[in-house]
DNA sequence: AAGGGATCTGAGACTCATTCGCAACTTGAG
DNA sequence: CTCAAGTTGCGAATGAGTCTCAGATCCCTT
């Protein structure tokens, strides 16, 4: 049932982490989402596919895919956790105030200044969040 | 009671929230505090100062002060918010990872490039959060 | 292919920060 | 000083996320 050559389910079975039915689901879930889905609905799409699959085992398996570094956890203002494959990358988020669509962007500068600040400081960044929340531009408040 | 020559206080009355005892002990402890603490430790401080404050209360009033722009929330990684006074103008955090300490920072820089990356994106910033999570420069993880 | 021990899983109880509901109490304009 | 509107304390209620534990699965070993 397990599909060898799939990159991810090999590198977690190579780590020790057992490919089980619900996990897949959840994973296959994550590849189709296209907007950063909370537990909620990530537990929803997944049952679609597997009505066996549980609550726990939602946060569960998002909890073992973000330590294996499969999976992204961000906090967006309030709610909760929200997340997403980490394949394509380090990216940040801008949130539209009006519609909550999430867009991603990067920024070589960016990162540069803020590891330059950090360091000034002292310090040498681990991780980081940057969150722009706006409008589209002219759009009465 | 009240000290009209407050400019804080004297702000909050203008805008007509009421001035209550509980209320002066929680700005109270927000002005003496140099570490961004949880509603759980400026509930304990007010309460040396006025022991009728309650834990409902506290979330109130920070609520209350938050939504007239004189008290900043901040949502660190995990746990929960955590507030300071807004008075001294817009500035980011650095996490340090080994002691919790919250390091304050501001870059010009930064801020006019996420302003840019918005515009380029067709967004206006109403707010944002940047949050650097590290530690002291050569130390072993 | 079969065995079996370590890992998972589902269901529901549980945690913990924060919010609510409501009767009693204060504040502050007049 | 008076009183309506705004606040408060208490305890109950939420809600996201975690934990417990018996039973189900995975997958390494023979
Ligand atoms: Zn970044
Ligand atoms: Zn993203
Ligand atoms: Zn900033
Ligand atoms: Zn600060």
């Amino acid at each position: 049932m397990s599909d060898e050559s799939d990159p991810i389910e090999a590198g977690l079975r190579t780590e020790g982490v057992r490919v089980t039915r619900q996990r897949l689901a959840i994973l296959h879930v994550l590849r189709e989402a296209t907007d950063h889905p909370r537990a909620e609905d990530i537990l929803a799409r997944a049952k679609e596919q597997d009505p066996s699959v549980s609550q726990a085992t939602v946060y569960r398996t998002l909890s073992v895919l973000e330590k294996a570094g499969t999976v992204l956890r961000n906090e967006f203002d309030g709610a909760g956790a929200r997340y997403e494959l980490a394949e394509g990358g380090h990216h940040d988020h801008l949130i539209d105030l009006d519609t909550g669509a999430v867009i991603e962007f990067h920024s070589d500068k960016i990162e540069r200044l803020q590891a330059e600040i950090a360091a000034e400081l002292g310090y040498e960044i681990e991780w980081h969040r940057l969150e722009l929340y706006g409008r589209k531009s002219g759009r009465r408040r």
